[in-house]
DNA sequence: GATGAATGAGCGTTCATTCAT
DNA sequence: TATGAATGAACGCTCATTCAT
């Protein structure tokens, strides 16, 4: 439990950017924007600078090497992607309530991951994009998701599966199905077609309900 | 129907490769591997000149900048992703047969994107990778999808939906749905955990009974 | 004479570090260890800041650039260097002296170098390293040996050998032989092979008889 | 006896250098100029370059760093700085001569080294220079010295001191005194003071009649 | 056709120095 | 007086690309 935080220090967590110098924020805008552009490997700490309106070396007084400023970027959005799961008490609140538990647990998810991905849209462009060139990226991912996550999602299918409202499917399947349902939209939605005419309040309905019917059992 | 192709057609673009030198498909081999391993940008001619037991200059002699190269190797593969629905008679294929052919058509298209992409998965990988950095792919895979994927497969998710056996949803929305648990499952299985202990029968069943239970109208 | 000095006066000349601030002094010892270290050109102003526990900016309100911190090190390194001939009577203290003159002359340079050497072994060992790169250190190098001590000991070497006691060679030569030896045991001793298990009074008594057997008439 | 070399084959060691390019060759004259005249660590690579005519990126294809530079110039003359004693039958020879053997061994040793300075003198004013900044230099000399030189010098003065001919002093006190003697002549007259109006033949003499007298049994 | 030396622009990074606090 | 963030020129080095052989 000592690991774990409620919302208000998650949102802590957030807020400690406040820290930063104006420069400093400046050049974390700047490479925000040209990584999830051109990729960290051809984007120069040069162009960063010009960007961020700083001098190229303030960028390695606060940052050791370019390296650093990435990590400094995309590692807190790493533990904060599995945020709801982090909440202390995720797993009673949801298996205390009566048989439309599925569908508010599916919609809390949904509707958090949601505003989270759009908040932070370009540096989780930056993740997807590095997470195959960086070892550490998949290393923190595993660690959080294990830690935080997996167990508790699996806990939750098994008490559907064996209240009779959920498929007979291994529970890792089962939520392979719903990660990449939910990611699926949202990926699509604001990192590879963001410029579509979505219908966000249709779209989320319509994925709550693929959902449902492909999880339910009859 | 001009730019639509038989089967037949489909594997002799696979070789066209033959046509190569036997240096030259050294360095494609190499240049898979590393773009593959490390990114377009990260990777460096010489490596790749090196790992293929080349010269620096003979990459040149085939390929006039490197990122020629990278086309060379990828863009084929846009065109090869999409394949199934290539196949001249793909729509009325699957229209004329019975009530089973939603689920026919599932099957058809997972079973051959599985072999796809276990035959291809470092080139989709560098297509996954490299897709956000350069608009020449995704004009490539827009237009490969407008042009021969979209409009079959939206007649035919309206064809079963009037045949009162799909779910009304936009068919678009459909579409993605079918697309993102598909690659979902390919993606997941070959790309981001290959070295899972995966059952691929069992998983490939699952993924078709979960867009089945989704997707039907009960 | 006027430009000549008492032990005394030659002695308060070293005191002059005092009038520095307890800061100053810290930056001083940190550089003198890490110019000895590294040399001047790769020695970097922030290591020595941090080594001294002050600013990087403090350096520069004491010292204008990172080369005046040099010289201010090593240029009263170069006049003490010459001290023995900067004491107002030394020429005249040897002359008067009986046949022993010469053995006692070299016994009172060595011993005096040796204890200055001993002392002062890393500035000395700065300016031997960087003796080649600067001229101002050649140059106030050559000025104060010039004034102070060549015409002196020239004087002793004609002085010893119109009494026939020293060997007929130019005196110049005669002077290099001298400074030769002494520096170079007193530079293998301090310098170079400073960790060696060196006998000193033997080694002195040595380089003294050498010297002697070497300059004196048989 | 493998691993000793007759002056054919040391000067063979010498002609191995015409292996270079053009290129290879002009960027080694200019680096040695520049390392010598500013030292290693002020050189930079593009004035090396410039004054080489060639791109700066064509140092780094012949060595990979400019430390690596610095000791394709340096290390093969910290081997050829102890060149006399490499050769075969330097210890026979000498000891199988007659009284006059000392002087003899003098004069071979002071005038091989006052041409191999006189030849080397940019190279080895970049030895003094680094020696105190790079391990590695002081690593191979030592190893060449001690395997090559001290101990056959040792014997050497050791039979000397047998015939009676030889002060009694430590056999490492006396080759100090010939090292310091010959090396602050060349040192002298070839790095510290090159432009003096040098009489080399008189100097030459008076430092073997100075080690003679200083070392020899009256 | 293949080579690999040569190129030079551009990279990430360091550093002596300045200056507002 | 002392600080340390900020600067920007210069550094060592890499790289895609060219071209004489």
């Amino acid at each position: 439990m000592s690991n774990q935080f409620s919302i208000e220090e998650l949102l802590k967590l957030t807020d400690e950017d406040v820290k930063m110098s104006e420069k400093q924020k400046k050049v974390v805008e700047a490479a925000i924007e040209i990584f999830a552009d051109k990729g960290f490997a051809a984007a120069s700490t040069s162009e960063i600078a010009k960007k961020a309106g700083v001098a190229e070396g303030t960028i390695f007084r606060h940052y050791q090497t370019k390296k650093d400023l990435l990590f400094a970027i995309v590692m807190p959005t790493i533990t904060k992607s599995i945020a709801p799961f982090l909440v202390r008490n995720f797993l009673q609140d949801v298996t205390k309530q009566n048989h439309q538990d599925l569908e508010h647990m599916l919609r809390y998810i949904l509707e958090n991951r949601y505003e989270f991905i759009k908040k932070n849209h370009p540096v989780i462009k930056i993740l997807l994009q590095e997470v195959f060139f960086h070892e550490e990226f998949r290393g923190e991912l595993r660690k959080v998701v294990e830690e935080h996550a997996v167990e508790k999602l699996k806990k939750l299918i098994i008490h559907f599966q064996e209240k009779g409202e959920m498929i007979d499917m291994p529970p890792e399947t089962v939520l392979r199905m719903i990660i990449t349902t939910i990611m699926g939209f949202l990926i699509g939605r604001f990192i590879i077609l963001p410029d579509l005419d979505w219908d966000d309040e249709a779209e989320k309905e319509y994925t709550i309900q693929f959902l449902l019917h492909g999880l339910m059992k009859k």
